[in-house]
DNA sequence: CGCTATCAATCAATCATTTGATTGAGAAAA
DNA sequence: TTTTCTCAATCAAATGATTGATTGATAGCG
């Protein structure tokens, strides 16, 4: 009201709206689980009306889209955070495991997202089209390097690159858990003897 | 009404009911997922009323218990199926593998729903309780396999047993998903690389 | 043996609340 | 002014659960 006042925006845009829309709904997602997750209850946490969700993002089947693209979005930027270049197998697997475990310090709620999708996927062609070649390229990261540690002599020679991929992610995902938390560090080390070749192991 | 008609039990027993309802409600959820469970569908797919569920089962919270329960059971059923005493440790690791195998075979939802009461085991103490000693259980199983054969020289020496364990069982439960199904094998036959002592491998 | 009382189990109808979604008016921004 | 966004109120259906009447099964008694 007051004409001096400068002349601030108050409303976010819609791509902000539903970037805080997704935040929400993942952390609900851990706090309640899919199958406690409600559009009000995303509406509160966010501080707008249920209509403006709606207005927004026009379902509940569309909000776990937007979570599921937000997820990917948020890995790709991850991956995207350290390159690769340059690095031998050996390092390259080792800075795969930090990225994880920033992953879990920056994100923790990330993997356990994930894993509700990944079961929805079965059941939800839409989500199983964003989540799938999400996890499939983590898990490609993985091949990738494998066959280079067979290459260049860092792992054990009779390595299945996309086995063992499956193996790793496999495993990471599950130390994810907060029960199994303190196991991280232990699984990785135990990876790393799977997989290194004792002979020419650099650790 | 007729005289020569042997007398039929009509009305299954209350355990009877439970196990039924149990089994429903496990095969709704990989359909469905929990977020997904309703217990008019239990109720149906079942053949009785929605109010004679709630005689038998007094809360869907209760009813996902008895799901936990039920598949405790089968689990230990399963579990008690093959005796490992005489075995030696790689052959133990080989029958766990096999007894997976079966368990994708004949049950295949088991590890589905595990997976999804696993998830809900964070948010529910209840389920927890339930779930938590035996995925502990199961991973146990693994670690005394790893423990015995780094003894008798057929694993590798620098196995964490524990850490191990965890590895396996992530995988194996990963090889559970549909879009996994066909990685099994390989995944299991790298598990054995990976943890066979090359130089007493009896493969 | 037949009858009765009792208890367990079942059901249709209903309840109270929740849920995803909509409507129409008004506010904010361009 | 027009467009975008927000909100309170509301809708229609779904949901977990309840109620009261009825049925089925069985034990006990004459």
């Amino acid at each position: 009201m007051c004409p001096e006042q400068a002349p601030i925006p108050k409303r976010e845009s819609g791509d902000e709206r539903r970037i805080a829309i997704a935040r929400a709904a993942r952390a609900l997602i851990i706090e309640k689980g899919l199958e406690g997750l409600r559009t009000r209850d995303i509406a509160e946490r966010v501080g707008i009306n249920i209509a403006t969700l709606h207005y927004h993002v026009p379902s509940k089947e569309a909000l776990v889209a937007l979570v599921a693209a937000s997820l990917r979005d948020d890995f790709k930027a991850q991956a995207l955070r350290h390159p690769k270049e340059g690095l031998d197998a050996g390092a390259q697997l080792r800075q795969e495991f930090n990225e994880f475990r920033e992953i879990v310090a920056e994100m923790p709620e990330l993997i356990g997202v994930l894993s509700e999708l990944v079961d929805l996927s079965r059941r939800d062609p839409t989500i199983a089209e964003i989540i799938l070649p999400m996890q499939a390229y983590w898990t490609g990261q993985f091949t990738k390097i494998f066959r280079t540690g067979i290459e260049d002599g860092s792992f054990r020679p009779n390595i299945d690159p996309a086995a063992a991929a499956i193996v790793v992610t496999a495993a990471l995902s599950d130390c994810w858990r907060p029960h199994r938390r303190p196991s991280l560090e232990p699984v990785i080390a135990e990876l790393e003897r799977a997989f290194f070749l004792p002979v020419s192991n650099q650790g």
